[in-house]
DNA sequence: AAAACATATTGACTTTTTTCGATTTGATGA
DNA sequence: TCATCAAATCGAAAAAAGTCAATATGTTTT
């Protein structure tokens, strides 16, 4: 049996058109906030709350150094999230009953 | 330049818990609509209006047969979101400049 | 043609998510 | 220590998504 809130939690992060251009820009590598604030148009606090939800779903993965925050994909998380996909849309043709028969003649 | 909105849309398939439990049914095969909403504690307009976000997605296809619709899980459509999360997650680490120098003394 | 049935659409309501400004926390530098 | 800066948290407002009952649409059956 699955836990749908957390397989839910994962692909949260593709679903804000924010937070698919925050994955854009650290497709180019790690970034600081800083950096990611100045190339969108939102506020800290928004970017903040974005970065937690990408962080939650374990697709990004952040660094402290002093008082500055780097965040960067993660490849564990994003192989992941590759393999869940696998699971969740994998239709297992072996099994019986495959069709629905409820209204056959 | 990636279009965020139809990105999106994609993976909103796989944000509600009971879309999330619909794609678990259809694994299974092929389901006409009745039998779904029979498993679900939702009533028949919320099936129809998920069916349509997870028809919009590509993630799954619809047929009519007569007064029936039967839905499955696209094997193509799941095939282009794996391609898709791929190009969201690969990090480019062939690129100058990967590394963020925002702060470097 | 009328009744019955399956699904889609509409409109109203509720819940969740996104957003911001203000404040807090925590680290650095003067 | 005090001022400064980066990021997180809080509380409120706005926007988006999920939900249902009622109704519409389209198909089949009588």
């Amino acid at each position: 049996m699955r836990d749908h809130a957390a397989d839910a939690r994962v692909f949260k992060a593709f679903c804000d058109e924010n937070r698919l251009q925050i994955l854009e820009m650290l497709r180019g590598g790690e970034k600081c906030a800083c950096i990611l604030l100045e190339n969108l148009q939102i506020s800290q606090s928004t970017l903040s709350h974005h970065m937690k939800i990408l962080c939650d779903s374990g697709i990004v993965v952040s660094r402290k150094e002093g008082k500055w925050t780097y965040y960067s994909i993660s490849e564990e998380g994003s192989l992941m999230a590759a393999e869940l996909l696998q699971v969740l849309t994998n239709s297992n043709h072996d099994m019986v009953n495959n069709v629905c028969s409820c209204h056959e003649k």
